[in-house]
DNA sequence: ACCTTAGCCATACATATGTATGGTATTATT
DNA sequence: AATAATACCATACATATGTATGGCTAAGGT
């Protein structure tokens, strides 16, 4: 049923991906044609109608912005991942998404937030396991109790934040690990952000 | 800054969320005043310069559908919670919203689900506790070993669905509550719906 | 050479959409 | 009684938006 894109069409499906799921509103064909350089609206319009032929849009006539995805029946839409995050003990950060997880549309992101999949149990007892998907924000100041995600020495880890008055504690919520304990000043650790959210798909036997 | 609003802007911003979080679209003027039977836009246009006033919405003059709600800035946005579901023994379901989980803008509902908050821990072996909110879709065939929410005589309960031959078994994924198994004929049972994600907001203190 | 497809532009058109303005009725407040 | 705020309607207007049609170029297949 559906053929293969173009890369145009590839690039004006993206285009329509990225506005609808993260500006949360479909775009005219004149912002498209604004967007590309066009200077005409029905070099769009020509556009939309092939993706729409080829299967991976559905629009309505006459109506303003009233592009759909066909995708989003299927209720899941890519997200990238930024990286693996050791609720044990850390592990590397990657620079770039090393994984996409199938979010539902339930989940739209949070201007600004990212996901970071847990691995690892030392936060079972704080009801974070391991394949959970974390909601992380990286535009909150983080208070004694939160959990927090952290870069340490180059690695990333997702533990309980208490601040001393020299130190900050990282203690994970499984007693199997033990906690850590960082000097203000020490210079390769950073706290990314707090942990606003749980997340876990159905999808796969929970367990 | 923001004032209160009157009842019928209140309708209208309730719409306008409705719309642009579960529809994923802001609607145009037509839109609204279709569905609260204006028979003119420019009534529609009034109140939505009234709820801008005050400070709930934001809109771009002269553009189609350019409604932007103010409070996601706060990154959450209310939602219902229809009822309470029992993960451990039965509880009435609710008629109407007993509640309203700080949603956040990344838990954009699928069409048509809804969500449940949690009470009880039958379902502790499957990583689903009391408090959790879970997403609930209520137009997937189950499927046996997925989590589903059952009405049984008048109240809700969250199990793992089994499908044997002439009859339904729920199990509880905690050796503490014992299996329920229901005849198919039976007529006070019902499958609400699939629960396909958990979210858990780290607002209060976890565990 | 011929045809198809992709990619883009220009023009013209219908209408969907937002906006401005003025009017009426109701209610509450002063 | 006067005033203001709310809620709604009708009409008129400008333009944003989607659509239809034709034409032009480049690349690739037959």
């Amino acid at each position: 049923m559906k053929t293969e894109l173009t890369e145009t069409q590839k690039k004006i499906l993206d285009f329509l991906i990225e506005q609808i799921k993260g500006k949360g509103i479909p775009p005219t064909l004149a912002d498209i044609a604004n967007y590309f350089g066009y200077s005409n609206r029905a070099t769009v319009q020509q556009h939309l109608k092939a993706i729409e032929k080829k299967g991976y849009i559905r629009k309505s006539p006459k109506l303003s912005r009233a592009i759909e995805l066909t995708l989003e029946d299927k209720f899941f839409v890519p997200k990238p991942v930024l990286g693996e995050v050791a609720a044990g003990n850390p592990l590397t950060i990657y620079p770039d998404a090393i994984d996409t997880v199938e979010l539902p549309t339930i989940a739209r992101m949070p201007k600004d937030s990212f996901l970071l999949r847990v691995k690892g149990d030392s936060l079972k007892d704080a009801y974070i396991f391991g394949g959970d998907i974390v909601i992380v924000n990286p535009n909150l100041e983080p208070k004694n109790g939160q959990i927090v995600v952290a870069i340490l020495d180059d690695a990333a880890v997702v533990k309980r934040f208490y601040k001393k008055k020299n130190e900050i504690e990282l203690v994970s919520e499984n007693p199997d690990y033990k906690t850590i304990a960082i000097d203000k000043k020490y210079p390769s650790f950073k706290i990314v952000g707090i942990v606003v959210g749980v997340y876990r798909s159905m999808n796969k036997k929970a367990g």
